[in-house]
DNA sequence: GAAAAAGCGGAATACGTTTTCTGGACTCAA
DNA sequence: TTGAGTCCAGAAAACGTATTCCGCTTTTTC
């Protein structure tokens, strides 16, 4: 509408013979290339704006080399982990002009494969892989540079931007430790989940004596919360504090001591873990937690891609959460 | 490793003299497209097979003039709402050979501009266009087919698959109203949202006789939803159900009617709205609520899309809510 | 048995860039 | 004035595919 746009997309060939030089000169010019005049840059450029030039990629990616394209492939469909990842990978992605196709395979293999090919074929410059869970999965097989972001890789030798859980646990014991709790249990999710068990493990470990009783495994509910106060309670009536393995869990507990009478955290000291805003925040009383900076591990999973397309050679390495404190360990 | 692969990827030059055929007929073999004899089909498609080809997106892009890539614009981060809509339209869209180039503006117009150039420079096929709210947006700018799913475009000659909140409330008040009760109370969100006051007027004007008072707005909060039953109480001793504009009030309103000592739904019947497994299964007791079918959307959009490229003319239209029916109105 | 038709495959061109190579114009010193 | 050296811009090849002719071979038809 603004412009006679739209009539046939502009092409470099028409900002060239508006400019007056030829095509592969225009091509310097917009690019930042080769050796041109200032003048004629100016030219160029100012024809191109003239004319609404937007550049072909296909041209450009057949011709160069590089997609300038990248793949992000989750077993997730997109959940409440795999998501901030992919904001903060695909934030920093498009900030250096990469464009990110996004795959979602559903945990299925033939899916997978589907992607991988269809990834293959537009010859992205890189992928980077995301699922559901901190459990490592095995390397997918291509020959392009790859990142696995919050789910590792089970080969050493490739680039892993994963969540240290256990660093997690013990942020949370030793902020119960300098409250001065000191009977202390844990509750934990499904012991085959590697999130469950480094958690809790690692919180006994650090707990020391002040742990009571061996952590409790159920799953990641609500409902396994309020159930396993009832278990910990009759184990130990004089508990003061319970570190759970996640926020849904966290919350299930908060509201079975409410209902018992019990102060939170009066009585019982209740930790979360996650950050999730919908589990913590709803919570009465908000959680103390810890914030597992997801975003920021799809940052540098992002960033992690872009040395390795340029062919450095980035380190694995582990994000450490944050302490997050609300009113549940320290009343107001 | 399986393959001599990855020594230099393989070209359809390859795959053609393989096969001993000319690259102009080993790409109609490989594309079920011109005349060739069946033997020499098979024969093609065999080397390709065996080379390992797999098309070059690139060089098919600039030759066929279609990228069969299609870009996701959403403003919600991808939130709650739009990830079953992008699922849902990134699983037909794929099914269609499709890739999906995902951009996630946040609201801002700055990044909304650098995504359409991106998109536009890429030649993509088309554009779904997506957001936070049911709250029509303006459409974008651009001359290639686009779909707006779930945020609905302003202007009506555009294809906008939407939610039919209203019909939703009504799918409530029908059912509230079949079983029996006769005193009920409407709770929604800000009345500036479209969602909140479509829902709330919609089920007012089923409702008729049946219901309570104004309908009350606040915020989506479970918090709101705890305070309102005060407020309704207080207006309304005798109040046989309350529907509400959301799963997350509904969770509310369930928490502290048990804490009043009231019996859901034995006294007071409660609906949701959203059907989000995440509050709709964990309130106490499990939430009648109607499910917005949203990955249903999603599938809707991503076809309206396919049927638009391929200069189809596709009908605007908004997908019905389906009724939910748990705990939370018809006691075990 | 010859002419027309049908079936088949190849050569060439197009798609829109980037990039290398080459040569012209200019400057400067001898 | 000529030679070397520098700066700039154009011509052309390359990227990997799809597709439009066109001509050759084979089959069909009278």
């Amino acid at each position: 509408m603004s412009q006679d746009q739209a009539a046939s997309v502009v092409r470099i060939t028409d900002v060239a013979a508006l400019a007056g030089v030829s095509i592969g000169t225009a091509s310097k010019a917009l690019n930042d290339t080769g050796q041109l005049r200032d003048e004629t840059r100016a030219r160029v450029r100012e024809a191109a704006q003239k004319l609404g030039f937007v550049m072909d990629a296909r041209g450009r990616a057949l011709s160069s080399g590089r997609s300038y394209t990248v793949g992000m492939i989750t077993t997730d469909s997109f959940g409440r982990f795999t998501i901030p990842v992919m904001l903060g990978a695909e934030d920093v992605l498009s900030a250096g002009q990469l464009a990110v196709l996004m795959c979602d395979t559903r945990d299925d293999s033939v899916r997978e494969q589907h992607y991988i090919r269809s990834l293959t074929s537009r010859r992205v410059d890189g992928i980077i892989v995301t699922g559901r869970s901190s459990d490592p999965r095995p390397p997918i097989d291509v020959a392009i540079p790859v990142v696995y972001a919050f789910t590792p890789s089970t080969d050493p030798s490739d680039v892993s931007i994963s969540l240290d859980d256990a660093r997690g646990a013990e942020i949370l014991a030793d902020h119960l430790l300098s409250l001065g709790r000191s009977k202390v249990a844990y509750v934990s999710g499904p012991r085959r989940h590697a999130a469950a068990s480094s958690r809790a493990s690692a919180a006994a470990a650090h707990l020391g004596a002040a742990l009571e009783g061996d952590p409790l495994y159920g799953d990641w509910s609500e409902q396994w919360g309020r159930q396993s106060v009832d278990l910990l309670l009759r184990r130990s009536p004089d508990l003061d504090a319970i570190a759970c393995g996640s926020d849904q869990i966290a919350r299930g507990v908060c509201d079975r001591l409410r209902e018992l009478g019990k102060s939170v955290p009066g009585d019982i000291a209740v930790t979360g873990f996650d950050d999730w805003n919908v589990m913590a925040l709803a919570s009465r009383p908000p959680l103390t937690t810890v914030n597992l900076r997801l975003e920021e591990l799809g940052r540098l999973a992002g960033q992690a891609l872009l040395e390795l397309i340029a062919s450095g050679r980035p380190a694995s390495l582990a994000i450490e959460p944050t302490l997050v404190i609300r009113a549940s360990t320290i009343g107001s």
